[in-house]
DNA sequence: ACGGCCTGTTGACGCAGATCAAACGGCGTT
DNA sequence: AACGCCGTTTGATCTGCGTCAACAGGCCGT
């Protein structure tokens, strides 16, 4: 899977308007914009198309903009020197990646690969910046996505510092829970392997935690479907919440 | 530190509105934004004081606005159930914190404590809101300022992952000696257990650390402060392959 | 069917860093 | 000078997880 070959270079702007308007209105950007403005901006979009396996962006690399997954997955991952990968989030159809570093104009933090054949669009930056400060409400948008990211990046931070491995993917099963249909049956989106990576584990540790909820008769695997046998145990192995909210007072003035 | 004796008595004395017109002009986010403005918006800000020690703001908690550190520090950190805690960043006089909660109504995701006696300025979400609807400029700051965070906790996500502790703190070392007047002679801002904290290890372990580095002859330790000897070894201490215990050495050129 | 090949599992072992415990040094207080 | 407090150091030990290695199952294309 040599796919080195592959840059962001193979990018066209054909009859694919179709393809790029449909992709910025489902993203939560675009939401609030027109329909107008959202076609005029599609104009001076642009589409790349990635094989299963291919890298589209390298870390360090500086993009031109952001991407918007019109269908497929992509992964976004950190990767050591040793070649181990930490997977900081997939992306899926109507999801977005790379707004902080087309913002700043820095240089990717992460490698962007495809998990699936798929598409994206590539909104330019300039077309951004000339958005945020036509359309206030782009512009909210974006904060809202910015912070977002940022909120999302300290969980990281905090799931990786103090908690475990086990703690990590007892949560991690909550998520899926909860976004799933039928919580209590729930199936990885990914292979283990990857799911690992996204854990910040090995395959192997993966596989021992797994194993151990189930031999605790917490969870029951069954390849990639994963039934919640105890949601109760689950949510003290994923190490409980804590109290409401306090209103803290200080000593303010004026 | 030295030189803030002098502001801190000053500023001090002043009214409370000269106070935050001070913090809110130093701030990054405010920089664009007229004296005018600037002041009009400090009118709706408040103060708070808080005593080295003090818990300012609690996990979990949903905060009014953004704090300004209008002098004194102020520490952010995450905290595990055993009680240990991960220290995200240290914030100084001119700095802010709470953006990206207060711009999403989300609650707290750390502990803000006062290392010192210190002032902060709180600004109002409403009053946010309207700069953001009115000023394109301050928004534009925002939206910097909240990618510029997410970025942030993504190197942090990188560190804890997939560098070890020696590693970090080669790279905190560096980066301390990339700030310094003085490269080559660094001063660790706070004391090494909450540096170890910053750094997502235990003050053993940074003490072991710190001690070998210096068995190494990479740097030298006196309390507070260190002084670099060897800046090639402390970057390949940081960056690719540990040096002493020459494993394998391949040969990788930026 | 056959082999490659990728994903997942399992066992033995090693290591970075946590934990526990004790002692030390600087520094302000009495 | 004696005291206590705090941050730091040092040694001994423990452990979660990575590493290495072997292997089993599923899926593919020739």
């Amino acid at each position: 899977m040599q796919s080195s070959a592959a840059t962001l270079r193979r990018m066209r702007s054909l009859p694919d308007q179709r393809l790029i308007e449909g992709a910025l209105e489902q993203l939560a950007l675009f939401r609030e914009l027109g329909a107008q403005r959202t076609a005029a901006a599609a104009k001076q979009c642009c589409v790349m198309s990635g094989r299963r396996g291919e890298v589209l962006a390298r870390r360090g690399s500086r993009l031109p903009g952001i991407f918007v997954v019109a269908y497929g997955i992509v992964k976004l991952a950190l990767r050591g020197q040793d070649g181990d990968e930490r997977v900081l989030r997939l992306v899926s159809s109507g999801q977005g990646f790379g707004e902080a570093t087309a913002l700043l104009g820095e240089r990717s933090r992460y490698e962007a690969s495809a998990l699936a054949d798929c598409k994206l669009v590539m909104v330019p930056s300039s077309v951004l910046w000339k958005l945020l400060e036509t359309e206030p409400r782009f512009a909210r948008r974006m904060m809202l996505v910015l912070g977002g990211r940022a909120l999302e990046m300290m969980d990281e931070v905090e799931a990786a510092t103090l908690q475990r491995g086990s703690q990590r993917l007892a949560r991690y099963l909550q998520s899926l829970g909860a976004s799933s249909p039928t919580p209590g049956a729930v199936r990885l989106p990914v292979s283990k392997t990857l799911v690992a990576a996204r854990l910040g584990v090995k395959k192997e540790t993966l596989s021992r935690l797994l194993h151990q909820l189930a031999a605790e008769g917490v969870i029951r695997v069954e390849r990639r479907d994963v039934k919640i046998l105890d949601a109760a145990r689950l949510r003290s192995a994923a190490g409980e919440a804590e109290a409401p909210p306090a209103k803290e007072a200080l000593a303010a003035t004026s």
